[in-house]
DNA sequence: ATCCTCGATTCATACGTATCAATTCGCGTA
DNA sequence: TACGCGAATTGATACGTATGAATCGAGGAT
């Protein structure tokens, strides 16, 4: 935190001066609307000395007014920023940035924080406070984190859900349940008795979501507990052959799979599947409750998008609600997703 | 410019009381380096009040004092902003972004001063005071603006090169010069006798480079001045058939492109030499004096790469080093471009 | 002439921090 | 005992702004 040097900027009190009016006639004429009239005359003479003097409000003495500073911060929790556009994040990024734009607010990206790998309350406190309000976004979020900001008042919204005992906190988050359900009452129509949902091992609500939604659509179609199979994975290295055969011998001729970012998961399952001579869709079923990985020539994935750029988009509104409404209660917003009719589902095939 | 709510955070002032200290001796353990000793068993006390509260240090206060804040603001004079992956800034992002994380800086993104359209002095001025110091970008930039900036002392690095008469500022720039004199002189080699440089009618400096290259180029290669013509164009509008038969028929057997950003003149070229049935290279050389159009399975196009992803690395480290060093005087770096060998040019085909 | 009103302006203060100058205290030396 | 010295701590101040309270005139109205 080294001194600043060059040359001072001019102040209030150098263009009261050359006016030949007070500092607070100044601040007057830069803030028009506090309601204390300004004679015509004198308004001229103070413009006039701004422009003279290259003036410019000093924002580090506003902030410490209490003034708003018109800056809106960025914090992801994954350590690499997400300005790269392979990153899974880039969209959200793109919708929060054009609607921060648009709302006339500047954007501050949280890079310092992150390469600390500590969370919001090592390095990046201190960081958070040079915005008015934060955008969080990342699924290996520190519950703690969000539940210390939320106590302490720190206007921000997460992108996802997440549920916080004793804390209600403002969050933009996809609707899972209600696409996952129409997906597995889709799957039973057409024929499907047993249905696997293989969720990632650290899912938390989003995961919770998609089983919910599992539940939900199974006993709407008729399916009882035991015809819907929950399983867990970590990654592509714990799908292997003889746990997916094992499941089409337990009966199951579905699976829908809890997307993860590089969707590893899914990939693996494909090819293990293909491997093991279990053609997709005919001998089994994939869906993604989610972002799938991307279509070739002849595999559509079955699946449904999540609208990442206007969650982003919409991210930001709620924030610039809560720190523009006066003391505004926690927001939170829920977004449909988009059906990605694919060819990775089909009737059936008894044997 | 609201006011801010919620509740206040706690301050030094706090601190020193549930530590019995004085507020000044809380700020002696927080900024360590003072040279005032203090007492082991006072600084555990205070560090333990500073855990207990929860304390972050007030960025406005601090930058009020005219501390530094840890903050690289990014400005771009283009009316969109670059987070778009298909915009022709966004390699420039993506170095400057990893550099500021690298150097423990954040990176404020000035969205807003773009909705506004009038450059830094407009709307943006404001905003630039919010960053320790500023990268600035883009082609359409105001020298005005540049050059007030520079003497008022505000610490940036252009990326870029462009020289203000009375000023001297900072700026990374490729090295159009040599790739550009050495492109020509092997097209001299290969038999060219009359080159032709298509500049940007906007092209300021980088246009300069290039012909500064193609006259030495050509000199070193034994050309006259007769030999090199420099035409300009606005963009593909101005590029038809006329012209590019002109050109033939007066004796150019090759021309080298100052590349816009869109690259429409170049592909504009291509495309109309093409339909009059001028095939490349056979008929005409053609090479991209930068960036060019992406190759396709038939086309590589002679042409050098601008290494933007260093480019915007290099400038940050410009940028920290005139904030921390004491009073540095302004830095110029200059980048060597990456050659792309492609098939855009041949030896020269006598009628 | 006195009082009140009201528009225009100024005074004074607080925001939270870093740092210079001043103070206190313990201790060894003359 | 007096004195000096260095370590540890504190008092006081300034950074530039916004704003509530106070001041000041100039007209009316009474």
């Amino acid at each position: 935190m080294r001194k600043r040097v060059g040359p001072r900027r001019p102040t209030q009190v150098e263009i009261a001066q050359r006016a030949g009016v007070s500092q607070a006639t100044v601040s007057l004429v830069l803030n028009e609307r506090t309601g204390a009239p300004v004679a015509e005359e004198t308004r001229r003479r103070v413009q006039q000395a701004i422009e003279d003097l290259g003036y410019a409000v000093n924002p580090a003495a506003r902030a410490l007014r209490g003034m708003t500073v018109k800056t809106i911060g960025l914090y992801t929790f994954e350590s690499v920023f997400p300005v790269d556009q392979r990153d899974f994040y880039h969209p959200f990024l793109l919708g929060v940035e054009a609607e921060a734009a648009r709302l006339g607010y500047d954007l501050l990206l949280f890079t310092s924080a992150n390469t600390a790998q500590r969370g919001v309350y090592a390095m990046g406190r201190n960081a958070l406070l040079k915005a008015d309000g934060c955008v969080l976004l990342g699924r290996h979020i520190s519950r703690d984190d969000l539940a210390n900001l939320a106590k302490e008042g720190f206007p921000f919204v997460f992108i996802g859900r997440r549920d916080i005992a004793g804390a209600e906190l403002s969050y933009v988050a996809p609707d899972y349940v209600a696409p996952t359900a129409a997906l597995v009452e889709e799957l039973v129509a057409l024929g499907h008795q047993r249905i696997l949902l293989l969720r990632q091992t650290d899912g938390a609500e989003p995961g919770d979501d998609r089983e919910l939604g599992l539940r939900q659509g199974g006993q709407a179609a008729g399916l009882t507990a035991d015809d819907l199979v929950v399983e867990f994975s970590s990654g592509a290295e714990d799908i292997d052959a003889d746990r997916v055969t094992g499941w089409v011998q337990a009966g199951i001729t579905a699976v829908v799979v809890e997307p993860s970012e590089d969707n590893a998961t899914g990939v693996a399952l494909a090819e293990v599947a293909e491997a093991a001579g279990l053609r997709i869709p005919d001998h089994l079923s994939v869906a993604f409750l989610g972002s799938a990985p991307p279509p070739t020539a002849t595999r559509i994935w079955t699946s449904f998008e999540i609208p990442r750029v206007e969650m982003g988009r919409a991210a930001v509104q709620l924030l610039v609600n809560l720190l523009e409404g006066a003391d505004q209660p926690p927001l939170q917003l829920v977004v449909p997703c988009i059906d990605v009719r694919g060819n990775s589902i089909s009737r059936v095939v008894r044997r």
